[in-house]
DNA sequence: GTGGTCTAGACCACT
DNA sequence: GTGGTCTAGACCACA
C-alpha cells in the first residue's frame, strides 16, 4: 500500500495518516472500498498494530474512512472529509516554518520560490 | 530580544534557535556583537538556563554564533554559517509536508500557490 | 559496550560520542542494529540518562545513528556519516597542538615522528 | 608579539603559554631577555591582565621564564625547562585523540600519515 | 561574571 | 517500553 520511513522524524502514525489521506483524496482508494484490517496493514508495513489502530481512529475522526462493526473499515466519500480552519492554519504554519528555515540558510526569495514551485509541480494529481 | 510561545508545538529551544538565526541572518545582530549571556537570556524569556544553553550549542554548531571561555557568546560572521545539502532538503521536506496537508484538505493548486505567496510576502527583510 | 574514564579531561558525553563513533566506523556495530536505549546505556556505564541522551543527539546530528519515535535508536549506514572540512581541520588543529607541545618539550623531529608512528600502529582496525 | 584567537576553544591563558613557549624554544626570545610586563602584554593582545598573570605563573613554574622582584620577568636558559614524563604522555594523548577523530571521519591510515607529515613539515625551526 | 557539564527528577508523545 | 524536552540545582574552569 505504501512504505514507512523509519528514519523519518515524522511519527509512524502520522505517516500512515498522511499516506492514507493522499490515497483517498487522489482517488486511488475508491469510495466504499474496503481498507485492509488493522492487523493486515500492520503486518504489511511492519509496524505495531496499536500504531495502525491509532492512525485509523484519526482518519475516521476526520471523515476519510468509516468503520462498520464486524465488517471492517471502508473509504468514505470525499464529501465526508472534515477540514477545519485550524487545519489550514496549521498547514500554513508548517509551510512558514519551512520557508523561514530556507531564509535562515541564506536562500534568496527567488531561490525559495523556485524550490517551492518544484515541490508543487511534483504533485501530478492536482486539480 | 524575542518572545517564546509556550503553547507552540515547536520546542522552546527550537524557538530560541530559529529566532536567533533570524536576527543574525537579517543583520539585526551584527558580527562579533556580544549575545546576551545564557543566564541573562534565560531570565529575559523566563526559561531555564539549560534550555538557552542547549539552543546556544546548536547555534554554535551551525556557525551562527561562537563562544569564548569566560568571556561570553558572540555573533559569527555570516560567512561562517554552515548549511548542508541535508539542511535544505529537510526544509524542503517540511514545506512538502505542509503542501501535502493542504492537498489532503482539498485546496486547489491555485489556492495553495496564493497561500504560499502570502507567506513569502510576509517576510519583509528578504532580498 | 565500553567504559567511561571519570578522571579523563574529556567530558563524559564526548567519551560516549567517540566510543560509539569508533564502534560504528570499525563495523562492530552494524547498520540498522539497535543501539542500547538511553536508559540502558546510562545504567551500564553508570551515568545519568541525560548525559547519554546528549551524546546520542550529537551522534545523530553527525549521522552515525538515527532514532525512531518510541522504537529506539539505531546505527546508520556509514554512508550517512557527515564529515565537514571543518571537522578535518579541527582534528588537524588538535594534532598540531600535540606536536607543538612535543616541540616545546624539546623533542626532535625524529623522536616526534617515532612517537606518532607508534600511536598510528596502535590502531589495528585500520585499513 | 603574537595574536590571540578569541574564537579558538583553547583558553586564552593556554594560548599565551604555548605561544611564549614556542618563542622561547625556537630562540626568538633569547636567554635573559626581558619579557613585556603583565600589563604591557595584556594591553598588546587585548586581554585581561589576570589572564596574562596566570600564564606567566605557569611559564615560570615550568622553567621557561623567571621573574626577579622589582625588575621584571626574563627568559630562562633553555636548560632550565622542566619537562616531565606526564607532559609527554599528555601530548601523546592529545595526538592520539586527533588521530582517532580522523579515523572516525573515515580517513585511511595513509591519508592520516600524509596529513600529519604536513603538520610536521610546517615547523621549519625544527632540529 | 562567563560558558560547560552533570545529576536528579519530572513530564510528554509515540509504540 | 522508547526518545525528547524541560526544570532545578550544583560544580567546574576561565576571565
Amino acid at each position: 500500500m505504501f512504505l514507512i520511513d523509519f528514519k523519518n522524524r515524522k511519527s509512524i502514525s502520522d505517516q500512515i495518516v498522511d499516506n492514507v489521506k493522499g490515497l483517498v483524496v487522489s482517488g486511488v482508494l475508491r469510495t466504499d472500498e474496503k481498507m485492509p484490517s488493522v492487523r493486515e496493514l500492520a503486518e504489511e508495513i511492519t509496524v505495531n498494530p496499536n500504531t495502525v489502530q491509532k492512525a485509523y481512529r484519526i482518519l475516521e475522526g476526520q471523515g476519510y474512512i468509516y468503520s462498520s462493526q464486524g465488517r471492517g473499515t471502508f473509504v468514505s466519500d470525499r464529501s465526508q472529509i472534515r477540514v477545519s480552519k485550524e487545519d489550514i492554519l496549521e498547514s500554513r504554519a508548517i509551510i512558514k516554518d519551512g520557508i523561514d528555515k530556507l531564509y535562515y540558510a541564506g536562500l534568496s526569495r527567488e531561490e525559495t520560490r523556485r524550490l517551492i514551485e518544484d515541490v508543487i509541480d511534483e504533485r501530478e494529481e492536482w486539480t
